[in-house]
DNA sequence: AAAAAAT
């Protein structure tokens, strides 16, 4: 993720990349093979002619009044803010869905997103907001307003990093619906199949990057040209990691010029910023300044831990301190995650694991057993640093600092990873078991968020069940 | 290193 992007270069790859994908597939629709590369390539700017475009627009139109950065490109686009929901004049059933969800008035990130997603004409967005504040509750309300019920065909398109995200996020989009059946939603992700020749009737997809490409491309079970909503979530990481990026890109280019785009993330690092604003058109863009990106209700701490055993047994104290809380474990590989799970088991406590080296099936009951409060303690990878919304947990402990591929400080992980506690406003604890191999890391991301990390001592039980209370 | 697509 820390990778720089040479995303000049990149545009000009998928380029070809993407014709020549379209070529193999459309081998017997003559016809229309050349029609819509010829205009996409018409319509793409040139990549000197984005980046002083974006250049122009970061010189000249940011504005710092408020907490909340916004740049505005269009002078002629709607850029207020609502108080309520009632202001945003929604279909009836769709406000009663939102006040059945137990919401009462916009969340900050609401207020100022929910008028520019659901502005006519439609008005792309680039929008950046702390964890647990909201974001998907907003984008979701937007797919459920601009969908057309009486058109049998998909309209809106969501895609999220994992297959445990998508799920969340339809689940979410299905409450938000309750009084609203006559919008249709399919997944697609794993473990989900469409008869081939088939033609998809469901309004709104809500899918991964892999099973969606599947479909529009390779079986064209829908078409990516009628789809008018295309929203991103965790967009950075969508647009900029290695395996993400190459999919995220592929569908973005297939959708139509006038498809609005909605990406959404806790963070954005600079550069990846830059490549989001070079492939969304004219985006209105909500950005936080770094000294407001953490949570000031996430309370960290590092606990010293010279060996394997001393981690371990920092964790059973912990484990003993979770009380009607949760925690969750990050550790750095699967394999770490499941020696733990399997040590934590052998000596009496239950633990649950999730990593992608479960079966689907698996990983949704993995997840539901936790969110059911079945067990208190979930140990985990990666997989589910990002979006995951579980109210009871209270603690996150990171076994393993988070870090890229050169093995330095992946600062963007570790605010996600601490943001699946702390969720809308509440307490929470992070604790980071480290060594002192593991110490500068720790020390970076002290940094570079300005927030203090402060020192534990593990065998202080008290402390720990002080903080926790 | 992990994830996402089946194979």
């Amino acid at each position: 993720m820390a990778e720089k992007i040479d995303w000049s270069k990149y545009v000009q790859e998928q380029d070809t990349a993407l014709t020549t994908e379209v070529e193999k597939i459309d081998i017997k629709e003559e016809k229309k093979k050349d029609e819509p590369n010829k205009e996409s390539a018409a319509d793409e700017a040139s990549p000197a002619e984005v980046s002083l475009l974006t250049k122009i627009i970061r010189k000249g139109l940011v504005s710092n009044k408020n907490d909340l950065e916004i740049q505005r490109q269009n002078p002629n686009s709607p850029l207020h803010s609502v108080k309520t929901f009632e202001a945003l004049n929604l279909n009836p059933n769709l406000l009663k869905g939102i006040y059945d969800m137990g919401f009462n008035a916009p969340s900050k990130i609401q207020e100022t997103a929910l008028p520019t997603l659901l502005a006519v004409p439609s008005q792309n967005l680039i929008a950046q907001s702390q964890s647990g504040t909201g974001k998907t509750a907003a984008f979701v309300l937007a797919m459920l307003s601009k969908v057309d019920s009486t058109k049998k065909y998909p309209q809106v398109l969501c895609l999220s990093p994992t297959y445990e995200l998508a799920i969340q996020t339809g689940e979410v989009a299905a409450h938000m619906a309750k009084f609203c059946p006559e919008i249709e939603m399919k997944y697609a992700v794993r473990g989900e199949e469409v008869p081939r020749g088939s033609k998809l009737t469901e309004h709104i997809i809500i899918g991964t990057p892999g099973k969606v490409m599947d479909w529009a491309l390779k079986f064209r079970v829908f078409d990516l040209k009628k789809i008018i909503v295309f929203v991103l979530d965790e967009a950075d990481v969508m647009i900029a990691q290695q395996g993400h990026q190459d999919q995220c890109i592929r569908i973005h280019k297939e959708l139509g010029p006038a498809c609005q785009m909605m990406f959404f993330s806790a963070t954005y690092e600079n550069d990846v910023m830059e490549f989001a604003q070079a492939i969304v058109k004219n985006p209105i863009i909500i950005r936080l300044k770094r000294e407001e990106e953490s949570l000031d209700n996430i309370q960290q701490y590092y606990v010293m831990c010279p060996t394997q055993d001393h981690k371990y047994k920092a964790l059973t104290n912990i484990y003993g301190t979770v009380g009607v809380g949760q925690a969750i474990i990050f550790c750095h590989t699967r394999k770490t995650a499941n020696w733990l799970a399997e040590k934590m088991s052998r000596d009496g406590h239950a633990v649950a694991v999730l990593t992608g080296d479960l079966t689907v099936e698996q990983r949704i009951n993995v997840l539901d057993r936790f969110r059911g409060g079945q067990e208190k303690v979930l140990i985990t990878t990666n997989v589910l640093s990002r979006g995951i919304d579980i109210e009871q947990v209270t603690i996150v402990v990171n076994f393993d600092l988070p870090v890229d591929q050169n093995g330095r400080a992946d600062c963007d992980t570790y605010l996600h990873r601490i943001g699946r506690t702390g969720r809308f406003g509440k307490h929470g604890i992070a604790i980071n078991l480290i060594d002192s191999s593991t110490k500068h890391i720790c020390k970076s991301i002290e940094e570079h968020f300005n927030r203090k990390i402060n020192f534990l001592n593990a065998e202080d039980c008290d402390e720990i069940e002080k903080i926790a209370a």
